[in-house]
DNA sequence: TATGAATGAGGTTTCATTCAT
DNA sequence: GATGAATGAAACCTCATTCAT
């Protein structure tokens, strides 16, 4: 699925990249705090370190923010998801391996996550299918990990269960950061990640 | 913990839980359709049917409402799940049967459970861990029939591993409405209770 | 100038009187610290100890409620000012006994005069020139002690002077409580009556 | 005394000075006709010949345009009669004059003087000191003038007296604005500065 | 390309007044 | 006569967006 196009008014595709990413920085960290509803424009533009004027050069609306931000932070979680399972054959060792790693991001990045699900909602009916469909890509990342250890015969598994379980993952993974009150409290994340891999691979059954 | 008291200037008891009950109902429509921000208190004081001076009878601001809304949709869930769970012994075969009967709830109030996971940071500092505390309530519910079926040995866990395993099949319940766009498109709800039932209880490790 | 009259629902009239002093009371404790604007018609029921819906059975408007209140302020102080020089014969020595009763009256009533003078401009067209004519009243009181004091010989005016020289006593007098903050702190009453009295009969110029 | 400052989101110093000036013109208007309370910030915005957005971006909220009055009315006030007294040499003669001219400036504000009195109690804690001090000040400088008198021996004056006498000429000359509708129908300006001189400076009684 | 003053629609909230009980 | 729930006009204020410089 092809990136939204975000209207600017200024030509110089590097200035465009630049200040977006400035706008971005300044955006999520105000929208950790309050809010997408409660950040202002003029907020978000003093904290890119520019005028409201310049602001609108390289956006629309605001929602556009909206969308740069949501896009911006799922190319990240791909991205580090990606790098990390390049360097992996597909065993149920790197299966693990990259459950650990995605959720040591999920840990890095639980306030942007968070905003992300809080204010996607916000998005255009225009936005909001190419972000959902970020997640799906994500899904897919561990669809491929978990089909290649059906296939070394270290899993076994229903073909219609695979992709479930990839969801399975991710939330967990977002878990960690949405239930922060309370999880963060009594467990570490090795401890965190210990347990719910081994829910997952193991179940919760006594065996004997 | 105690319920946090919502001013109201109308005295008469009766009315007011009727009233209230007109304005949560139009409230949580137009925050499913719009969210709590694009909602306008005269929007919600139509939807309830009477008019914005007849609102702010029986609250003192807009947050009162999203205070509202959020306390009674958990007031709901867990109410359906205490009324399932009074009718049953502790074993594993009715944790199973509180899962499955958790989850329909689930399903049945995706839209008010989504609602409130969004909107819910837009509480004041006042409110908010209200509400968190009544998550944590509803954990507990599963937390004692886990701890029961360890009790006649057929579950083998850790003591630490309760809390996590409660909240892991709480967000398991959220994810069926969560990501209700890839998930209900690939999997009945039947299904979809089967799958994750099994996955926390056996995980998905080839065994034999 | 005859009273005008305020509409009541009730027939009644001990009743009406009996409310409306209830009524009064209330207001002027409530104008008194936040002025009449800032105070609602329900604030103004509940301290005088009923419902709103029976404060209307007693006057039509809130604009009459400030009329009472400054209607009975000024009976109260004539009144007052009257009883003393009934026990007067018409001399200098009545003249000083009158300004420094009239200034004690001042005294006990700063608050109600100061709410009067505030607010008395929120009065509509209608009411306003009756509640000014009152003053007139007050100062005719002096201006015929003075001619009283011209008659005997002891004081020595044109007539044109007369008039001016009673509102003068009046504004000293209010003076004493609309510069409480710098005159109470540095003056008793005592010393303020004592000076005021001097000033306006023998002036400030070196005399001998 | 340090001015309290207004809060402006324009930087440009120039302009907001501008902007206030209109401001301040347009809302003396309004509150000489209606009073404070009952005019709209819409209309101060109309009556500056600008809209309310651009009302908002030169104060906080509406007590801060009565603020800005009340403080423009006391600077003008105090500049003309300094403006008056820089000219003159410290003897009754001058003194006179002082309140000749301080009199005739009361009757250009009388309008001005009357609005800050009867709202400036709807100032908030915060901003009344700052305004009664100004009272203060005005005061001072006839303070000085009448001490200057007493050192040449044209006055002869206990010295707690002098801040008393201080206080009542500014008093009287008030009372030209806020007894208009009975003085001002029965004396000229100059008959009143004529009469008040002399019964300040030489009281009622009848002398030789 | 950058600025920031100007705009005004639209949001939340208050409160004087009415009227059925 | 007394009550108090209901009403809605109107108040204050915010903030996304534009546009002249």
């Amino acid at each position: 699925m092809a990136k939204r196009a975000v209207h600017a008014s200024v030509k110089d595709e590097r200035l465009i990249k630049k200040r977006r990413d400035q706008m971005i920085k300044g955006a999520v960290t105000l929208f950790k705090e309050k809010g997408y509803h409660r950040t202002t424009t003029r907020e978000i533009a003093r904290a890119a370190g520019f005028s409201i004027g310049t602001l609108y050069e390289y956006i629309k609306n605001k929602e556009d923010i909206l969308y740069l931000v949501c896009d911006s932070i799922y190319d990240h979680v791909t991205e580090r998801l990606e790098e990390e399972i390049n360097n992996r054959t597909g065993n149920l060792q790197s299966l693990k391996a990259a459950i650990a790693h995605h959720f040591k991001v999920m840990d890095e990045m639980q306030d942007e996550v968070l905003v992300m699900y809080q204010e996607a909602k916000s998005l255009s009916k225009d936005a909001l299918p190419y972000v959902l469909n970020k997640e799906n890509e994500l899904a897919r990342v561990f669809e491929v990990m978990i089909r290649r250890c059906i296939e070394t015969g270290e899993l076994h598994l229903k073909e219609t269960d695979i992709s479930l379980i990839a969801h399975s993952i991710i939330v967990q993974g977002q878990m960690w950061g949405f239930r922060r009150w309370v999880i963060q409290k009594r467990y570490t994340l090795e401890q965190y990640i210990e347990i719910q891999t081994n829910l997952i691979l193991y179940g919760i059954t006594k065996k004997d």
